[in-house]
DNA sequence: TATTGTTATACTCTATAACTATA
DNA sequence: TATAGTTATAGAGTATAACAATA
């Protein structure tokens, strides 16, 4: 007999649904999707290169993000400009605007995670974060 | 500044991303789909009454599982006869070949999760996994 | 009239391949 | 010829609504 607990991708899928549940209507009120949030995340962290490295990054195509960028750039969240160097490719970073919107939604993201981390005990917060961190870093 | 792990959803749905795709190999060679052993798995843990009950326990719409029931029957893995009291609802429940198929997968996909759970220490793999049965079971 | 299961339809997401512009 | 970005197309997955049988 296997051991009583559910399957771990089935947890997990599941936390992880339930989660981008409660934060679509946050996504929704500053008017951006997914994975438009995804890619201001990002952006945040390092400005990029390619438009292909920004989409493995966020593990998604490069045929995907193209139109999510033209979104981005309309409002301008984002700058997309063609390197000098090499006139392919395009050099995209966040703009001030940009900065901020991802702050805004990222403190409220933070703020509706405790509806869910809140149910933990210190001590299964601190481990569970932890080792959400490691196996992510992986 | 928030602090400086990545979003919850983010490492969630990514860590579940990565685990289905490592039981993906492991589903294909039994011949079964990801909502097929999920409906092997939930009538493991205990027969129901109706198919949009069933549908509900696996986060997923009455109309979607009914081409896997088909399937799955087919093959004699379930049985789905009305029930005599009210025509209208099908009985579900695990034949003993479906019983035997999922355990046979189950064992291997617990193999598989060791590939991801064993990068944790002990201290962090005894609270990573109650917090998310603790979270699951919310 | 309400409910269970089913079918049909449309819509969204995603993957693949073809095209352009540069190199 | 190879690569970055773009566009077009098709396929899978999903949600919604209409339908038939039964209560």
């Amino acid at each position: 007999m296997t051991n009583g607990r559910p399957d771990l991708a089935a947890m997990l899928a599941r936390l992880a649904r339930q989660l981008i549940a409660i934060e679509q209507p946050i996504l929704a009120e500053h008017d951006v999707s997914m994975w438009g949030y995804a890619v201001l995340t990002a952006l945040r962290d390092e400005p990029m290169r390619t438009q292909a490295a920004l989409a493995r990054s966020i593990g998604a195509d490069k045929t995907r993000i193209i139109g999510i960028l033209d979104e981005l750039q309309r409002r301008t969240l984002i700058e997309r400009e063609p390197d000098p160097a090499d006139r392919r490719v395009r050099l995209l970073r966040l703009t001030p605007a940009g900065r901020d919107l991802h702050s805004a939604v990222q403190a409220e993201i933070r703020s509706a995670e405790e509806t869910m981390l809140g149910q933990l005990d210190d001590e299964e917060r601190h481990f569970f974060l932890q080792a959400l961190e490691n196996l992510h870093r992986t």
